[in-house]
DNA sequence: TATGAATGAGCCTTCATTCAT
DNA sequence: TATGAATGAAGGCTCATTCAT
C-alpha cells in the first residue's frame, strides 16, 4: 500500500475490486437501499452468511459502513499522491495529474464514492471526522496546485477557490453517472474532463 | 404559477419558502437523517403535530417525499422556462439564463434540491419515473442551447453534451456547499459560475 | 311490533329490512370482515356518512352491534310468539309451528342471525346476557314442545334434549348456506326441513 | 399419517394435542376474540414468546391461522377415510362410519373446527380455497353414501342431498355446545346422535 | 466458525373516539 | 347535523444485536 512500492502509472490502474465478501455485499446494498434503508439481514443474504456469521467478521452495520468509506478514501488519497509524485513540477503537469486521479477513482469506484458523499451523515461523530479530513485533504491538493499556477501565470482565473471546487465537483459527479458499459472509454473521457478542467482555470496552455 | 402572470425578473426570486407544516418538518428531518434513517414520529414531532395527526394531512411517508420534490422540481422548471422566456435570443443569453436560473436554485432551494437527489432510490416507480423526466427536461433545456451555440460558432467545445453536463453538475454541486449565511452572496456566486459556465462551454464572449 | 296487531300469518312475512342506515352498514360489514375487522371508518362509508355523522346516530361501535343483535333477536321472538299464538294445540301443530318460524327468519334475516351468533364473543358482558336470554328463550320454546310430544306419545324419542337441540342448529346453520336467488324457495326449503325435524323427534304423523 | 400404519380404530382416537406452542396459543386466542380480535402480542403472550420470538417460528398472524385450519383438516380428513376403509360395505356401515368420524373431530377438535369456520372470511383468497376444497371433500363422502343408501333402498328420504347437509350442519354444530366436562361422554353422545342421523336419512334399521 | 432462537426497541400505519366549527 | 382536524393507544411487523450450541 505505500506509494514506493508500486511501479510507475500504477495510480492509474484499480484492479477489480478487493472487498472482502462482507463489504461487497455491505457495497451494493447501500448503494441500492442506503444505509438505513438496508438491513443487516439483506448484508448477510447478500454475502452468503447467516446474521451471526456476518457479525463475526463486522461488529456492526456501521463498522460496514466505516471500512467501506476508509477504504476507499485511503485508495483515492494513496493514488492520487503517487499521481503527484510521478508527475512533472509545472503547475499543469500537476493540476492534470491530480484531475485524472479523481477522475479514474470515481469511474473505477463509483459505487464506494457515492456511498461515501452519500452516507457521511449515517456516520459517528468519529469516522465521519477521519472522513472528512482526508476529503478535504484531497480538496486542498488541487486548491494550492491552482493557486500555485495562478501566482506563476500559467493558470487566470479572478476566483482560485471557487474554479478548484468546481473542478472538484465535476470529477466527484462522474460517479453519479458513469457507467464502464457506456459509449465513453475511461481514457476518453480523462482527455474530454481535462480539457474542460484545463478551462475552468484557464490554463494557457491545453494538452493532458 | 404561470409564467406571464409574474413579473419581469421574478423568476430570479425564491420567496421564503411556503411549505406546509408537515413538509417542512420532512424536509429539515430528510436533510439531517436521510429519507429511510427519519420516523415518522421524529416528523410529526417537527412539525408540532401527533402522528395520526400527520397522517390527516399526508397519507404516508412516502407521499411527503413525493410532494417534497414534486413541488422542488416544478419550482426549478416554472422559475428555468421564465429565464429563457425572457432571455436575449443569443446563445450566450440564453445559455446565461438557464445557469444563472440553475445556480439560484440550488442556493435558495438547497436543502429541496439535495434531498430530491439523494432519494431518487427511495421513491417508487411511478413518482420515480416523474422525477427523472423532469430532470431530464432541465438537462435537456442546457444541451439544446450548448450545441445551438456551438452551430452559431460562438461557443467552442469539441464535446458539446459533455461540457453541458459538466457545468449542470457543477451547478447542482452548489447546494452541497452553499451557506446562505457563508462568505458569497447569491449575487457574487452567480457571477463567478457564470464565468467558468461559459469557459467550459468555450464561448467567445464573457459577460454576464 | 305487538303481536296482537298483526294479522293471521303475518309471521311468515319477513318485509324487507327496515334497518337505518347505519345498521344496515354496519351488518353488511360485519358480515363480510368481521366485527373486529370492521373499521368504523368503514361503516361511515358504507353508510354515506362522515364519521361524526355515525357517532351522532349511534354513540360507538359496540352500540351498532348490540342494535343489530337486539332487533334481530326480538324479530325472531315475535315471530316465533305469534307461530305459536296461531298454532292449534297438539304438539305437532306446535312444533311445526316453531320450527317453520326458525326456519324462516333463518332464510329472511340470514345476515342479522349470522352476525348474532357469529360476534357473541365481541359483545360486552351486559349485552351478551340479553342476547343469550333471548336465545335460550327461542330454544326452550322448543323444547317444551318436544318433551309435550314425547308424553302425548306423539314424538318418539330417548333424547327430547338432544333431538330438539339437533333441530334448532340444522335451522339456524341454514343461515350459512341459503341463498335467496338458489335453486330453493322459502316454501319448498320449510317442506322440506319440516320433514327432517319430525323425523329426528320421531314423530308419528309426517304433515306440514 | 398414512392410512396404512394406524392399526384399526384409531380413527377413533384424537391424541391429546400435538400442536406447537404459537399454534395452540394462537387457537385458544383466536377462540377467545377471533382472528381480528387478537394481537399478535396476545399470541407472544400466550405461547410465553416475545413477538419476534414468535415471528421466528410464523412468518405472519395469517400464517398461524392457516397452520391452524390447514391441520384441523387434514386430521379430519385422515380419520374420515380411515373411519371409511374399516367400515362394512352396507351404505348404513358406511354411514355410521363418516358420522361418527365427524362426531368426534368436532368433540375432540372442537376449537379447531370453531376457528377453522368462523374465520373462513379472515383468510387470504389461496388458503381460503384450499379449505373450502377440502369441506367440500367432507361433504360429498357422505352425500355419495346417502345417495346409494337411497338406491339400494336402505335409506328412505324425497331430498338426499338436504338430508345429508342436515346431518353434517347438525355434526358441525357440535363443537359449538359439546364440552369434554359436560354430562355426555364422548360415546353417548356418538349413540344419539347416529340414532338422530339415520332418522334424518329414513334408515331402515337403527343400530350403531 | 456457523447456526437457530431469541429479544427490546422501534418501525409505519390505523384504530375508535372527540371536538371546534 | 355535518365536517375537518386532531389524538392516545394499539395494530402487525422488522430492526440490530446477542447467545447457547
Amino acid at each position: 500500500m505505500t506509494v514506493d512500492s508500486l511501479e510507475r502509472g500504477a495510480w492509474r490502474n484499480y484492479h477489480s475490486q478487493d472487498l472482502s465478501k462482507p463489504l461487497a455485499a455491505a457495497l451494493s446494498a447501500f448503494v441500492d437501499q442506503g444505509y438505513h434503508g438496508t438491513s443487516i439481514r439483506n448484508i448477510a443474504s447478500r454475502a452468503g452468511l447467516s446474521v451471526p456469521g456476518l457479525y463475526h467478521h463486522y461488529p456492526s452495520k456501521h463498522a460496514l459502513l466505516v471500512g467501506l468509506t476508509n477504504a476507499a478514501m485511503s485508495e483515492l488519497l494513496t493514488h492520487s499522491r503517487q499521481a503527484l509524485a510521478e508527475a512533472g513540477s509545472s503547475p499543469l503537469d500537476r493540476f492534470n495529474a491530480v484531475v485524472e486521479s479523481l477522475l479514474r477513482f470515481h469511474m473505477f469506484r463509483r459505487e464506494q464514492a457515492f456511498v461515501a458523499s452519500t452516507e457521511i451523515r449515517s456516520m459517528e461523530q468519529a469516522s465521519r471526522a477521519v472522513y472528512i479530513a482526508q476529503r478535504d485533504e484531497q480538496q486542498q491538493m488541487l486548491d494550492h496546485i491552482v493557486l500555485e499556477g495562478v501566482e506563476q501565470g500559467v493558470f487566470n482565473t479572478l476566483y482560485p477557490a471557487d474554479a478548484s471546487r468546481a473542478v472538484t465537483t465535476m470529477c466527484v459527479a462522474v460517479s453519479s453517472w458513469y457507467r464502464a458499459d457506456g459509449p465513453l472509454s475511461p481514457d476518453e473521457l480523462v482527455e474530454r474532463y481535462l480539457r474542460i478542467a484545463q478551462s475552468v482555470v484557464g490554463s494557457k496552455e491545453r494538452n493532458a
